[in-house]
DNA sequence: CGACTTTGACCAGCGC
DNA sequence: GCGCTGGTCAAAGTCG
């Protein structure tokens, strides 16, 4: 990897801790460096080893976790903003990709695919394969621009990443 | 042979 | 109350 021990430190907007805290050597470093997150500017920049073929740039951040919500453009979908439940720690993923599921440094695991009333594409879920880890993530293609891939993360790791 | 993925069914929440 | 939608389960299939 080139340049990247990535800090998520202000990834927690929504309040409780984020799930990337300990992981100083999360993984992801090897594809991703991020820079000025939670900052208005919310930029990353990718580009190392591994992906190159890829092309990840011009990815976005969304933090789901409080009152945003990554799925504005399709407000009939029911699942959007529950207010009054218990919301669990959210973020998401939008970056430009030809492969769905960007190695992270944990493994995951598959358990169920669904075809989306907003999109045309599938979405995707796994759950992290580490026993007891309540973490879970989800996969699907940008609506709008099959480029790109929206992955949610949903919970706090409970564990180091295994690689 | 074990681990993982696939896929349809099932369930619960929400809007009408 | 009903129907729609998203999320999860679990059996069967596939792969290494």
């Amino acid at each position: 990897m080139t340049t990247t021990t990535n800090t998520f430190s202000s990834l927690e907007s929504s309040g409780s801790d984020h799930f990337f805290e300990q992981s100083t050597d999360f993984e992801v470093s090897d594809f991703f460096s991020f820079e000025g997150w939670g900052n208005e500017q919310q930029s990353m920049d990718f580009g190392s080893q591994g992906t190159q073929n890829y092309g990840y740039q011009g990815t976005e951040f969304y933090d789901i976790g409080g009152s945003s919500n990554i799925q504005n453009e399709g407000e009939n979908s029911k699942g959007s903003v529950r207010n009054g439940k218990e919301k669990k720690e959210r973020v998401a993923f939008r970056m430009k990709s030809e492969i769905d599921v960007v190695d992270d440094g944990y493994k995951w695991r598959k358990y169920g695919k669904k075809m989306v009333k907003n999109s045309p594409n599938p979405r995707n879920y796994y759950r992290c394969a580490v026993d007891s880890c309540p973490v879970k993530k989800r996969v699907e293609r940008d609506r709008d621009d099959m480029k790109y891939v929206i992955t949610t993360y949903e919970g706090n790791h409970i564990h180091d990443a295994p690689k």
